[in-house]
DNA sequence: ACCTATCATGAGTTTTTCTCAGCAGTCTCG
DNA sequence: CGAGACTGCTGAGAAAAACTCATGATAGGT
């Protein structure tokens, strides 16, 4: 048997706390002030506890009252969402994504307008998010995550792996230090993830050459950034080899050695389990996994070996 | 503004979902079915969707319904673990614990009493889970996990690497096959953790050696499980040094090769972040680290030496 | 100093929720 | 087979909860 407060109070407590006044919260209600007043007169007392301190003029949120709205206002919103999504037609044509903002930019964006040729009728919401989401407190119907595909209690599939090769500039390899062997390294600035900083500790290892310390390091927050860096010149970063396919065959950027890290991490597809997508997440899904399979439409395989070493200064002629 | 459902009509949807019948949500919330089936009744035209399919006799949970259930019961639950943490005395002496089972029964366990000596006052309550917890929806007010420390929005403290050494009964040595050196386990049964497979030959790797196929192999589900059975004369494990230092100096085990294989995992203590902890579970905590740092009971390090290679058929006379 | 905004409180009103009574169907057991 | 025991639905009236209004108090802005 549940023990649980009066919950329509706990409903107009949320309201009060996220507007700041009793006054505005009766407004959002629809109710008086003073209605509100009770409300919380009668939570307190029925907690035992003070959720508000009062200082005559305006009302503020007292320790407790602060540690307690954290949790009323996560599970009003779990009953919101599902309520939305129960309530919502079954067949919408409305898909909302959150995914990996790397994919995003570099696999996703550019291939959108070939879904929307094939699927006029779908509407694609597409958010950028790092890490987990919590599909019971947001109204996103699928994603797309970066890592090691362990996740719990969600539907997880399989889209590509991320394999890193370091790249650079093709004017880099112009300057008075050449990239001949991994060693060389030592002559340029590496440029770093910051919250991933032992990639190029581990791409060494594969590489069978010894740690250097660069001659200079740059950090930066995300691989986005990282790959930019490298393009205007800054170093050499880790970049994924498929993400960055229309830079390197563009010429923009070269990989000096083709020796790919496996990171163990991959990009995924993952939705809810044990609920029934509708036609438009089925097709988003199914299109998407169909597009990852086919191959790249900008041909970095043949290009690649035009710019692994040897070859590799001839590319800077384009840019 | 949010857009809420009658909040008590859920808390009534709840209770009928459970128990499975108005009447006898009726009596758990103290009122007749008749206003059970009025507040159903309100729900469903405020959805716009059936959540029960009745038959006359009996009432069932429409597959919308039993959506709805899960996210229902859910919120409803954050809501009741949140009211009685408010509620509930600041100051208790009670703190609930759900650790690691192998921790649990070959750490824990062991030296409970020890800190019952020093805070007679103090009530552990501890229970025994895998994976992660989730701190909004179980009273719980601590854990301890095992894993690679990497979890979001809770408090980690870390407590203890887990390094692998092959472990087996000492009556093992004494057989035709002999344990010179990690070869030689194709002579053997080799016993594993079913969900962590690849711990045998990421062991093989670092002992140097080939991954060798043996001659028979065991799967059981738990590092407990793996541990009595090597201890079974059943074959060989792979099992954490401190955990079973007790079995390892009392010469139930021994270890053939004194090659550990760091798992990059360990234990860890964890809370919810941002929550004041009381008396009680501060003292826990601390005792708890205090422990984990003090030299082993069992003085597993000194003992250790009898039974590698070389002298390990010695200590095969104890048992 | 005055006007306005905000909140508390108690009495009275409105709305919601609950009970009761009656009806209907079904399962059980003698 | 048929009476009795359950279970659920419904509508009307009763009970409870929620709301409004009037009043008072206090603080901030002008």
């Amino acid at each position: 048997m549940r023990q649980l407060p009066p919950l329509n109070a706990l409903r107009t407590f949320e309201a009060s706390a996220r507007n700041g006044s009793f006054a505005a919260a009766g407004k959002e209600l629809f109710v008086t002030a003073s209605a509100v007043s009770h409300q919380i007169k009668t939570l307190e007392e029925y907690l035992g506890i003070k959720l508000f301190s009062r200082s005559k003029r305006t009302v503020e949120l007292t320790p407790s009252g602060k540690q307690y709205l954290v949790s009323v206002k996560h599970a009003l919103n779990e009953i919101e969402v599902a309520t939305h999504r129960l309530t919502a037609s079954k067949e919408t044509n409305v898909v909302q994504i959150s995914v990996a903002p790397n994919f995003l930019t570099r696999w996703l964006m550019p291939r959108m307008s070939r879904f929307r040729e094939m699927f006029p009728d779908i509407e694609l919401r597409i958010s950028a998010s790092v890490g987990l989401l919590d599909f019971n407190q947001s109204s996103t119907d699928m994603a797309v995550y970066y890592g090691n595909g362990e996740w719990d209690d969600i539907e997880v599939h399989f889209l590509q792996k991320v394999m890193l090769v370091p790249v650079c500039s093709p004017k880099l390899l112009e300057g008075k230090h050449p990239l001949r062997d991994p060693g060389d390294l030592r002559n340029h600035t590496l440029i770093y993830v910051s919250t991933r900083m032992w990639e190029w500790e581990n791409w060494f290892q594969v590489a069978s050459s010894e740690y250097i310390t660069p001659k200079d390091s740059l950090q930066l927050s995300s691989s986005q950034l990282t790959t930019a860096a490298a393009q205007e010149n800054l170093g050499v970063a880790l970049a994924d080899l498929t993400l960055t396919s229309r830079e390197i065959s563009s010429g923009n950027l070269v990989v000096p050695f083709n020796i790919p890290l496996d990171t163990r991490k991959a990009f995924y597809l993952v939705h809810q389990k044990h609920r029934p997508l509708t036609t438009a997440m089925k097709a988003f899904k199914e299109w998407l996994i169909a597009e990852i399979q086919a191959p790249d439409v900008y041909g970095v395989e043949s290009e690649l070996s035009a710019n692994v070493p040897g070859t590799a200064s001839g590319s800077g002629q384009r840019q």
